[in-house]
DNA sequence: CATTCTAAG
DNA sequence: CTTAAAATG
């Protein structure tokens, strides 16, 4: 079971070869997480580069090269990975992994975009509902769970900067905001909004015009727990090392029931 | 007719875009060519961009966006342009264009590459032999002809720095070479070697390993004339605006038979 | 190895 | 706007 605290970062690369480009490799140096979950990594594995930095890992590959793809990055190493959730369409686009390190489960994901078509649009919606299912079963087996990932959802209005611009858009759709709130009310808790209480922090911006310049940014990355706490959630909104920012929290183990 | 010399560059823009972003029209500024020459435009047709710069121009792009294509620029109008050379395969590649500048037909000519593959060595072969029946035909019209074009083919074994090693490699071909004299033998100049007499001197880097810190180059690209003589031809090494050097020559009356 | 195009986000 | 891959040279 969870000892000592662990340090978890998600982080969508969008490619995981320009992410190093970008000084991946010294950020994980400085900010040495003791988990790491990546979304988008656009790459074949590379475990040997990332066992030189202390990690072990399990990656998840989409069929298609250069497309999708998560992985789990571990310094204590890797229980009982899991790739991909028994959902054949999901899984040829490697969009969940989850290992367990130090008695917690810990799952990296990365819920499709609907922003390129009804076709991908229907997708997601159709995926939503599976991957909630795939999430009640996780949690049921009992573990702490810890999920970082891209969710493509930006859950309340203050977790956007215009939201009433993009009431119409995906992404931020009445239908897939209702899906949040019923995902984390099986137990989950969105705890990088915990930490924020009612402000606004964002953790991607859109190369399009000076999204990221002006802070016209969303929150779609998320840190979630259940039957364990993830504390002192920070974005490092500095980092600059793909559109997203790393998300950062420290797990604790849940306090005792009294 | 030619009353004052003119001043003639020819150059492979491995795509003109890529070209501008490396600084084309600072060094078309500097060197003010009354005729430019242009081949692998890889873009669709920009005489807006040119027009402000000065230069009246003529375009025959490739059926296929993105590639190939040539033009033809020019500070003192175009008359008679002819975008190919009636020749179906050929001119759905954009690889001849002609047109007469005060009163000389000068001509930019991108003839294909054979190094992707047999069918292509093929294709070439074909298209040498139809591409100097052109020619021909263009000179026997009586007008002055200067020819700037990327030929890919190393006409001797001082045109290319390791001839040995490249006997059996497209470009050097022994039919390859042999064409190029009969191309030659028929009243065409080859005014850079003309300038150059026994120097060694390329025009043309491959990207691959240091080429080009190294002067592992082959001399591919030509000014030719009929009709006139073109003097003063220099290679452009420095300008870096792709893979190939602008050759620049001026364009003079032929010396008066007496 | 560099360019442009396409698919995707 | 950016990534990666595919085709082409």
């Amino acid at each position: 079971m969870l000892s000592a605290p662990l340090k978890v970062t998600t982080l969508n690369v969008n490619g995981l070869r320009s992410a190093l480009r970008k000084g991946l490799e010294g950020w994980l140096a400085r900010e040495a997480p003791d988990v790491l979950l990546l979304q988008e990594v656009r790459a074949d594995p590379m475990p040997e580069a990332f066992a030189a930095l202390g990690y072990g890992s399990a990656w998840f590959p989409a069929r298609k090269p250069g497309y999708s793809g998560v992985a789990i990055l571990s310094r204590h190493g890797l229980e009982d990975v899991r790739p991909g959730m028994d959902h054949p369409e999901m899984d040829a686009e490697g969009r969940v992994i989850s290992a367990v390190v130090r008695g917690v489960r810990f799952a990296s994901v990365y819920l499709p975009s609907g922003s390129s078509g009804p076709e991908r649009q229907e997708f997601k919606d159709r995926v939503l509902a599976d991957y909630h299912a795939w999430t009640l079963g996780t949690l049921a087996q009992g573990l702490p769970v810890v999920i970082g990932g891209d969710y493509n959802v930006a859950h309340r209005e203050l977790d956007l900067k215009n939201w009433r611009g993009n009431r119409g858009n995906s992404g931020f759709l009445p239908h897939e905001r209702e899906w949040m709130s019923t995902h984390l009310a099986c137990g989950l808790t969105d705890a990088h909004r915990a930490a924020l209480g009612e402000r606004a922090e964002y953790t991607w911006w859109s190369n399009r015009g000076n999204a990221y310049a002006n802070d016209v940014g969303w929150r779609i990355d998320y840190l979630l727990a259940a039957g364990t706490e993830v504390r002192e959630v920070v974005v490092d909104r500095s980092a600059r090392l793909s559109d997203h920012a790393p998300v950062t929290g420290v797990v604790v183990p849940a306090p005792a029931a009294s």
